[in-house]
RNA sequence: GCGGAUAUGGCGGAAUUGGCAGACGCGCCAGACUUAGGAUCUGGUGUCAUCGACGUGGGGGUUCAAAUCCCUUUAUCCGCACCA
């Protein structure tokens, strides 16, 4: 069979009948398939989109054989980065190359032979989507759940511009190499903080791999501690800081602000104004990963003032330090060098008191300090001697008398920054008007300009186009005001689109909301497992925003999610044009076809894991579908037939049918490659059956049409030309999936294994029905047991049905 | 540093979840058919050796029985990075 040729023939012929269009008025059966959507970068589709959407399209299809009512759309995750960074070095327009972009991987997905309804196609960076994404940020903005506050960005000096994490490579601009610094802009947020405690709850009912879940929760990050507040010494001030370990506040010999921390100019005294402003200075050059490297000294600045320890009314000295972050808790610790190894690592630097007031479980131990695990209470009042899990708690319900302390929850989540100064995003569709702040402009789509100068500059693009920034009027009195000069981050452009598919050229609204209720959640979500934290928590965060806002009726997105492995090069390495081990789809597509190259995908590799390529594999897969179209032919072919059912007959029927019965539990489990295994038994099987000199076509088409059917998610046109070719009716890809019969799988007799004491000695067959008791009594009986046991006594029998018999002597 | 995962023949990978390790395929060896074979078909192929023994990264344990459970250790990969 000239593969590729029938590829072409069907693509083409499936698309005419319009085989995968979604029936639209079936959906309580429903199965909506997710893959995640492409980034529509300017090379072709490489190994690791095949193995995505490819096998994924494979489950799909599997789904729609056993009669569900498959939705599977595709789309475009079409703004970001990587375009605009394209069109400041090339000068082609992101949109003009985007959109290009965007048609070439069209015709390249509709070459995987995947049966994507593109009828229900998005594409991110349209205003008939982007003007629902501003619409959301809208929603948000009017629960309170969007909101402005100043936030550090990188910002390169030399480039005058704002630079993404990873455009610094090692502190240090990608592009000219200049130091990046810290610099402080007023910027949107999301925020996602109110819904950390339900998003670590929704967690458990989620049919999630483990890790991701266990990644999530480590993202979250909730800790139960106590909040203690520091007055200063001079009664001018106060501050707050987190622990989880107020049992050892006694030993709090000195307190650590974050650089950042709204005290630090306040309190500083001028002696020690000019260390600490070089020190901030200082800090605002390192970049996150320099600043939190563990391996660093713990470098700081006493800023001159004191505060009270409330515990134990201490005096005690105030510094100020990198390794204290803005970011988490309140912005400060308590310093307790003789029971934390940082502030250890810090009190030896700077030569502060260390003070321990926790001893170990047994007291003879000199333990080495610093000692961080939990034991007794001492040096610590009217405390000594709890212990401290107890103590913990007790210290701040002490200090809650006083007002100086609560038990509290902290998450290490922190708000979802979405301004980015960039072009091509969706605007931020707020005007900030003279009289009125600032205000969502409901008049939706704000446009996204054409003629914007992207070069970087020092402002956002957007800011420089006066058309865009000045033509407005504030939506509440009407004064001339201007726009947010800032565009939203794509991540929350792809936040919701899976609310979109079912509908996607809905002009009215962004979603159905009767529709959507009935369409998701999403029945099994595909892609990598580097979204676990960002994309996937983001998602989540905004089906339950919706959710309280009455647009939607459920609780999450992704029912179901699988992680796809990644395909490495030939030589083990991640593929890379540096390792210079790209494995190029399209070579292998080209000669072989493209069911050959996703059988080779779905036989190779455990999904999930993935692993290393190999030429060897996809040549063995083309020989193999080969030799399954010589055995449809040779079964439809002209040979001596009978009637009846002997040996050879039942075999063939018991192979057919426990191949049908594995591969319908490998399809749903992502198992392709036991699948694909299963099939090739069945193969071997028809192989030898083919030998004999008389057969019975019945059983024998019966075999080969199954086969078919169970190849057919994974080699859709190669086994449709041959349904059509042994001269079936309709579409094999929409027939229904096999089904087995449990009768011909079992087998009346069993060859099983006798041990003794454990050692592989004697196999027999026995009658498979035997019990446990009966099976003992049958092989004691044996003679050539008799034989081996040589009349030692049996001192314990394990049988076990089918299986084996072990005699212990 | 913390967390997670993985480790099975020459290679990719199976193993009904504690029950005959190595399914299926590649590769390799031998044979058949061929002018030829990079086509096809058949047989063989964990290791060592003569019965037999040894084998799932290493060491220890539980069990009649361990790739699978427990303890310990090593290597590789991936996440997170001082989380108070």
């Amino acid at each position: 069979m000239d593969k590729i040729a029938v590829e072409k023939k069907w693509n083409k012929l499936w698309s005419e009948r319009q085989v995968y269009k979604f029936d639209e008025n079936n959906v309580d059966d429903k199965y909506y398939v997710l893959e995640m959507f492409s980034y529509p970068s300017g090379s072709k589709l490489h190994v690791g989109h095949w193995y995505n959407y490819g096998l994924t399209d494979s489950f799909a299809r599997y789904q729609i054989m056993k009669g569900k009512n498959v939705f599977q759309p595709m789309g475009f995750d079409a703004f970001g980065l990587p375009a605009e960074n394209y069109a400041i070095k090339t000068g082609v327009h992101p949109q003009d190359s985007t959109l290009h972009n965007i048609e070439v991987m069209e015709g390249q997905l509709k070459n995987i032979g995947a049966m994507f309804d593109w009828d229900h196609e998005i594409k991110t960076c349209l205003p008939d989507y982007y003007k629902w994404t501003q619409w959301i940020f809208i929603q948000l903005y009017k629960k309170g759940l969007a909101y402005r506050k100043k936030a550090p960005v990188n910002w390169c000096p030399s480039c005058n511009t704002v630079l993404a994490n990873e455009q610094v490579v090692d502190g240090r601009c990608e592009r000219c190499d200049s130091q990046v610094v810290k610099k402080d802009l007023t910027q949107w947020f999301f925020k996602i903080t109110d819904y950390a405690e339900e998003l670590l709850q929704g967690l458990d009912n989620l049919d999630w791999p483990e890790k991701t879940k266990a990644m999530q929760r480590n993202w979250i990050g909730k800790s139960q501690g106590g909040e203690i507040v520091f007055e200063l010494a001079d009664g001018s001030g106060s501050f707050k800081v987190f622990t989880t370990r107020a049992d050892t506040l006694f030993g709090c010999t000195y307190a650590v602000l974050a650089p950042e921390h709204e005290l630090v100019p306040k309190i500083t005294v001028p002696a020690q104004k000019a260390a600490v402003q070089a020190y901030i200075d200082e800090v605002a050059k390192t970049n996150e990963i320099e600043r939190l490297s563990t391996a660093k000294d713990k470098t700081g600045v006493f800023t001159g003032a004191y505060a009270v320890n409330p515990i134990n009314g201490e005096r005690i000295p105030v510094w100020i330090g990198d390794y204290v972050l803005a970011s988490y808790g309140t912005g400060a610790v308590m310093g307790v060098p003789a029971h934390d190894a940082r502030d250890y690592k810090f009190a030896r630097t700077h030569g502060l008191e260390i003070k321990r007031v926790i001893k170990g479980a047994s007291p003879d131990v000199d333990d080495e300090l610093p000692f961080t695990d939990y034991g007794v209470m001492c040096n610590s009042g009217e405390f000594d001697g709890i212990a401290s899990e107890r103590g913990k708690i007790a210290v701040v319900e002490k200090l809650a008398q006083t007002g100086k302390g609560k038990l509290t929850t902290n998450y290490r989540l922190r708000d979802w920054l979405v301004s980015r100064q960039r072009y091509w995003g969706a605007p931020i569709p707020i005007v900030y008007c003279p009289h009125c702040g600032e205000v969502p402009d409901e008049n939706l789509p704000v446009l996204l300009p054409y003629d914007v100068e992207f070069r970087p500059d020092g402002t956002s693009p957007l800011a420089k186009h006066d058309k865009f920034i000045h033509d407005v009027r504030c939506p509440k009195c009407g004064a001339p005001a201007t726009r947010d000069p800032d565009t939203l981050d794509t991540f929350v452009c792809s936040s919701w689109y899976y609310l979109r598919y079912p509908d996607a050229h809905n002009a009215e609204k962004p979603f159905d909301t009767a529709l959507i209720d009935k369409m998701l959640p999403v029945d099994k979500y595909v892609g990598g497992a580097e979204h676990a934290c960002m994309h996937l928590l983001y998602a989540r965060f905004i089906t339950k925003a919706l959710r309280d806002m009455g647009y939607l009726h459920f609780d999450e997105p992704f029912k179901s999610l699988v992680h796809q492995g990644v395909i490495l090069g030939p030589d083990g390495n991640r593929m890379s044009k540096t390792h210079g081990n790209v494995v190029s789809p399209d070579d292998y597509v080209n000669a072989y076809g493209a069911d050959v190259f996703r059988c080779y995908l779905a036989f190779g590799f455990r999904y999930v894991e993935g692993g290393p390529w190999s030429d060897d594999g996809i040549k063995a897969i083309n020989k193999w579908l080969d030799r399954v179209e010589r055995y449809v032919t040779a079964a439809y072919g002209d040979y001596p037939a009978k009637e009846d059912a002997g040996a050879e007959e039942r075999e063939l029927d018991r192979v057919r049918h426990s191949t049908v019965k594995a591969v319908d539990a490998d399809y749903p489990a992502f198992s392709f490659n036991t699948a694909v295994a299963r099939m090739m038994e069945l193969v071997n099987a028809l192989a030898k059956y083919d030998k004999l000199p008389v057969k019975n076509a019945r059983l024998y088409r019966g075999a080969v049409d199954d086969l078919l059917k169970l190849l057919c998610p994974l080699a859709p046109h190669f086994c449709e030309e041959l349904w059509q070719q042994t001269g079936h009716e309709g579409s094999i890809v929409v027939s229904k999936f096999p089904e087995y019969d449990e009768r011909a799988l079992k087998v009346s007799e069993a060859e099983i294994l006798v041990q003794i004491n454990s050692r592989p000695k004697v196999r027999l067959t026995v009658d498979s029905t035997l019990s446990p008791a009966e099976l003992e009594k049958f092989v004691l009986a044996d003679s050539r047991v008799a034989e081996a046991l040589g009349g030692a006594a049996v001192k314990k029998v394990v049988a076990i049905p089918g299986r084996l018999v072990n005699i212990i002597i």
